[in-house]
DNA sequence: CGCCAGGGTCTCG
DNA sequence: CGAGACCATGGC
């Protein structure tokens, strides 16, 4: 099997594709991850910091995998406490994608109120179903063309009346998620969070994982809970922990909370 | 069986 | 504005 070094270091790809943001990709018994970037087809495989993949798609998944992002210089912003030294210590080049805007939004619509083993069975089940012959994610005028009993049968429940408007409103052109990208951060989340089955929190993961805004911070509960610590306990309410969060995590305040996040949900008992 | 999950929306005080 | 009810589904 033939494999192309893509330039750029610091790596780490099992963290990268098991930190619940995106769902599709699958590690193979052979150690390398089978998936798709749009609608090519990627393996790729790490060692020791550095992205290998298939001739060809050196340049795709530079772009995905964002080997671009200054690492050190984030490190060097991560907040001086010891949750997030610790978090920065067990993720180590832990990498915020850079994805397709539908295929994350459409995701994170279908993530409310479910784990992430769900999300993945959601996203695998609407490609099986609706996508193309390589299964990428189903376009939105596949989706609008379609009906909100058929996503039903792929276990979306009541988020299947939001996906179908959504997919609708963007096929029609309501929702131009090409052309909000020139938007500053706080206008796009607005323009997010009008499409229905989007919150704030779902607005500010595709600003995270899409759109490239690295400042922003979804909270749900695991990182609710990591707050409420770092707060000694001090609820509040979800604008209160959104400044909290923010001013706390710092500039790229999106990575830090990422990498909170996997440590908080992989080891859920550990106190620090 | 009860509880929880990368929440959003609507209603009521 | 803030709190609470309701919404489906699956794993444990």
């Amino acid at each position: 099997m033939k494999w192309e070094l893509v330039p750029g270091g610091d790596l780490a790809l099992d963290l990268t594709l098991q930190s619940g943001q995106a769902f599709h990709w699958e590690k193979t018994p052979q150690g390398y991850w089978v998936g798709l970037i749009g609608e090519i087809p990627v393996r790729a495989r790490e060692d020791g910091g550095r992205l290998f993949v298939n001739p060809g798609a050196e340049k795709i998944a530079a772009h995905y995998f964002a080997l671009d992002h200054p690492l050190e210089e984030i490190y060097a912003a991560f907040p001086n406490d010891s949750q997030s030294r610790q978090a920065l210590h067990a993720c180590r080049g832990l990498r915020i994608l850079r994805q397709p805007l539908w295929e994350c939004l459409a995701t994170f619509i279908t993530s409310s109120m479910k784990q992430v083993a769900h999300i993945r069975a959601m996203s695998l089940a609407l490609r099986a179903k609706f996508g193309t012959p390589v299964q990428g994610y189903p376009q939105p005028h596949v989706l609008a063309r379609s009906d909100e009993l058929s996503l039903r049968a792929c276990g979306l429940g009541y988020r299947a009346k939001h996906l179908l408007a959504v997919a609708r409103g963007v096929e029609e052109g309501c929702f131009d998620l090409e052309g909000w990208r020139t938007l500053n951060t706080a206008d796009l989340r607005c323009a997010l969070v009008g499409l229905p089955g989007v919150g704030v929190k779902v607005a500010n993961c595709v600003l995270l994982f899409a759109y490239e805004r690295l400042d922003a911070v979804p909270i749900d509960v695991w990182i609710g809970r990591v707050l409420l610590r770092m707060r000694g306990g001090r609820r509040g309410t979800a604008s209160q922990l959104a400044r909290y969060a923010h001013r706390r995590l710092g500039p790229y305040a999106g990575y830090v909370q990422q990498y909170l996040f996997h440590v908080a949900r992989v080891s859920p008992k550990i106190a620090t």
